[in-house]
DNA sequence: CGATCGTAGTACCCAAAGGGAACTAAGAGC
DNA sequence: GCTCTTAGTTCCCTTTGGGTACTACGATCG
């Protein structure tokens, strides 16, 4: 387990602590979503856009170049006819994606446990 | 254990599920630290607001609403003379902490492999 | 030759949330 | 009656989130 020499300031609850940027990068929604919906592999703007239902483009942009600035994901322009861009997992972001599919995966094994789907736990629509 | 009758529409992916309402409260930095400052026992707002460093009452008293509205933490009040409040863990609050702490321990453990963290990976200071 | 399409965004504007500092309440102790 | 403590609330400002419309680019259609 990568012992780094130094472990003594590495703490989300610091708030000078570089982790609780990271945190707060992990801890999102849409980068929890976004980082679920390429672990299949590349997907472009677009497919991304349709699959986290209800993201706009401005916010899933913004949650890409974050994502990308901290090293999760790969930016690919394919400089063809109408544009392609496509967006994978780097080794960390692969790394990142399974805490982040345990949150995802409690959150729908759990659900019913909520009151807010609590109305719907009881509707056979 | 808990199999409902009906798991076809939860998905998180899906705006109108409640499960995106759920996962957007804990995929929250402050509801993640919240609820690990809350896994050792029940804290007074004080100590969380000194735990969850950089905090500000206000925020600090929203996450709580919030994470008692959804039946995840208790809050009790203590009619004593300076007021005493204690927040404590649900069942479900419990529950909901493994994957939470699951990806703090990423967090923290991973830090290094950041670009952020970078600059104070190799400093001493 | 101009209009249209598809892709991946950006620009603009507004609403909501985040965040800090100061203030409130209520009773104990000085 | 002043101060201390605890748990907030209030005000205000900044940041972020979010929607809609628009742009750029060349290909293809008419």
């Amino acid at each position: 387990m990568h012992t780094t020499s130094c472990d003594r300031k590495h703490d989300v609850y610091d708030a000078s602590c570089p982790c609780r940027q990271v945190l707060d990068l992990l801890a999102n929604k849409w980068s929890a979503l976004a980082l679920g919906a390429l672990e299949d592999g590349p997907r472009r703007f677009g497919a991304l856009r349709d699959r986290l239902d209800g993201v706009s483009p401005k916010v899933l942009t913004a949650t890409l170049r974050r994502l990308e600035d901290q090293g999760l994901i790969d930016r690919t322009v394919f400089p063809s006819v109408p544009l392609h861009v496509e967006y994978s997992l780097t080794a960390l972001g692969k790394d990142a994606c399974a805490p982040l599919a345990a949150l995802r995966a409690w959150v729908v094994d759990n659900i019913e446990r909520f009151p807010t789907a609590a109305v719907s736990a009881g509707d056979g629509r």
